[in-house]
DNA sequence: CGTCAAATTGACAAGGCTCAAGTGCCGTGG
DNA sequence: CCACGGCACTTGAGCCTTGTCAATTTGACG
């Protein structure tokens, strides 16, 4: 597999903190595996010892909890320069899963070496480490979305984040693209119930904001979606 | 102030990543300054430009959220040795509160001097960057606390958790501790209304799980506390 | 003793859930 | 090429958990 496969990680920690030469080479040489995995393929398991790295380079995933009734919370959507699993870096046991949503290409590498390269270079760990920074500022605005927003608010929240996300990661227009997952984890994302997030969709439809052609989605009034989103992009700390 | 003021900081520390004596010289070097508040005493406003570093030294505070119709989400608690700002050593700009939510005892020291700190000493950078991390942590299981689990367990929840981040942090026994929060602020991180708040308290100590004096509480059966609020203390990554 | 914030309780309203039935789409195999 | 099966999506009806509103009570403190 080239190497260019690591561009979009590579593009992403540099957006979050410059990068010198000398830092991109050492990436450039750990020894990786490159997977193609199908949707639905479970990363990582909640319990499980972590020792390799994995970067998504192609595709999207979530990270999910579950409680004890088999209710499913999802708590982050991922996608091409995503780390999936950052926190590894300094615990060796996962505390939640890590899923594919749709087709995607990973790469996987020993925790070891990111361990060396970051001792190694300073810029590096800057970056992931301001990475793991910006991780928790979007769990503070998920906990503020499924705590203290309606229904509509939290499904047009999800949205808006999603299409500022994936503009920030260079996958394209956030006033066109394809939704990548079901309404079912819509709502496993909004704490909601698929039926409920399928209801503010088409209401939102309705209201003109945006158009639905499957899970193809053109926002068509996006600073009427802001609004009802109570969508600020500041959070997402996209400007470092 | 005498620097011991510094002990609960610098044993938390310790905790998530073993400090060698001239990390802690380091650290005791800092100029500080610190500042008795009083309950409601906002210490970082968001939107706000960040350039000192804020460690709790007694007392508890809280972070929070507002949405735009004024509802308020607290995203976190804090206690004495949390870093109420970590997260500004990499971004100058506040994206939530945080205010006291009792008499607290704060000490302040300019954000530049912690970040030279932490280029010169891997060991506080360590620390620093699980901390974050433990963070991060604790906001996934919020997201699942408040998305995906019904009343009793919420509140519940946050109970076990006051009460396991209490002892953690040298504070005392995790079954009998006085609750710095009033009703409205446990509402306001658990996703609830003050008044629904108040209802599940009853229901629990009808329950027998637990018993109320005012604000003192007493968990008579943590066993059955801990089932309700399916309470598991692994994502607090107490054992580094 | 007066004041004020916090806690408590009841009655009622509503947002979102559950259950159930049906539709549409797409890949697979005959 | 068409029939079939399965999954995602839709939609309706009724229920239930939680919110809203409002009135008291309690407790801390000056």
């Amino acid at each position: 597999m080239p190497r260019d496969y690591f561009e979009a990680w590579i593009s992403k920690m540099h957006a979050l903190n410059t990068l010198q030469e000398s830092d991109i080479a050492a990436i450039r040489k750990l020894p990786t595996r490159s997977v193609e995995i199908t949707s639905g393929t479970t990363i990582i398991s909640e319990g499980q010892l972590v020792s390799e790295c994995c970067i998504l380079l192609e595709g999207f995933a979530c990270r999910s909890k579950l409680n004890r009734e088999g209710g499913r919370q999802i708590v982050s959507f991922h996608m091409a320069g995503d780390m999936l699993d950052i926190q590894h870096l300094l615990f060796d046991k996962a505390d939640h899963n890590v899923e594919a949503i749709s087709a995607a290409t990973v790469v996987f590498f020993p925790m070891a070496d990111l361990r060396k390269i970051v001792d190694d270079n300073s810029g590096i760990a800057k970056a992931l480490w301001r990475d793991c920074l910006v991780d928790a500022s979007i769990f503070r605005e998920w906990v503020l979305n499924v705590g203290r927003r309606d229904a509509k608010s939290r499904v047009a929240h999800m949205l808006c984040e999603f299409a500022a996300r994936r503009e920030a990661a260079g996958l394209g227009s956030p006033e066109r693209f394809d939704l990548p997952m079901t309404q079912e984890q819509i709502g496993d994302a909004t704490g909601l119930t698929a039926v409920h997030v399928n209801r503010m969709l088409r209401q939102l439809e309705e209201e003109g904001v945006f158009e639905r052609n499957g899970r193809n989605v053109r926002i068509s009034d996006w600073a009427q979606m802001k609004r009802v989103a109570e969508f600020d992009d500041g959070y997402l700390h996209l400007a470092a």
